[in-house]
DNA sequence: TATATTAATCGTAATATTGCAATATATAAA
DNA sequence: TTTATATATTGCAATATTACGATTAATATA
């Protein structure tokens, strides 16, 4: 998407935005939704359960697990989706960072 | 960025997505960052603080103005920009849900 | 009024994302 | 082994994003 200056940011910078962009999205955030009822999920109910084509979602979740937000095994000819929780306290915690009380004085 | 199916989610969901977006960039992490520190900001210092143009980084303010992230005021020749926390209960809401105890028997 | 300062906007080039159709791959079942 | 089922991958075309330089707009100051 046009060209980010990557190298000019920190690790953990770099490391957040690459979440949050993958949670920017309105199908990843559906699959995410989804998953988060389930205990465990096959790929073909997300398939039914949102207005996209099979090999669209594929795209999604893929990026998803490249992301580090979900994970899945394969077994037989399904493959089992689950979200990996392990990064989303970073995430948490930026944003209650942002909310942190600070004195706006200028804006409000 | 392609094409996408927006008149297919829920209101919710988009509004997540779009949100998460506006979020998945390292120029916009950062300002909102470097915002979190401050009781109040100037854009000028801002430009001072990252490895961007001053015209690429107003462009990043607007993004996260427009998804209603920060908000601003005039006040001069400057101008005030402040982090508007109205969104983020949603979002961390969001991921605590992901993160709620569910009974991952599949994946791990 | 003229000049300096600050931030927004415009134009353009490079690159990324999205979605679908078609195809490939892999396992299960007949 | 053949066929059916399920998911992944590939190859476009359309569109969005990003960044920068140059310019514009607006206010403050001399």
């Amino acid at each position: 998407m046009g060209i980010t200056k990557i190298e000019a940011y920190s690790e953990d910078i770099l490391s957040k935005a690459q979440l949050f962009k993958a949670l920017g999205h309105p199908a990843r955030v559906a699959i995410l939704d989804f998953l988060a009822k389930q205990t465990s999920c096959i790929c073909g109910e997300i398939v039914a359960e949102l207005p996209l084509s099979q090999a669209s979602i594929s795209r999604h979740l893929n990026e998803l697990k490249d992301a580090g937000l979900i994970k899945g095994t394969i077994s037989g000819t399904s493959v089992c989706y689950c979200i990996n929780t392990d990064q989303i306290p970073q995430l948490n915690q930026f944003l209650n960072q942002l909310i942190s009380p600070i004195d706006q004085t200028c804006c409000s």
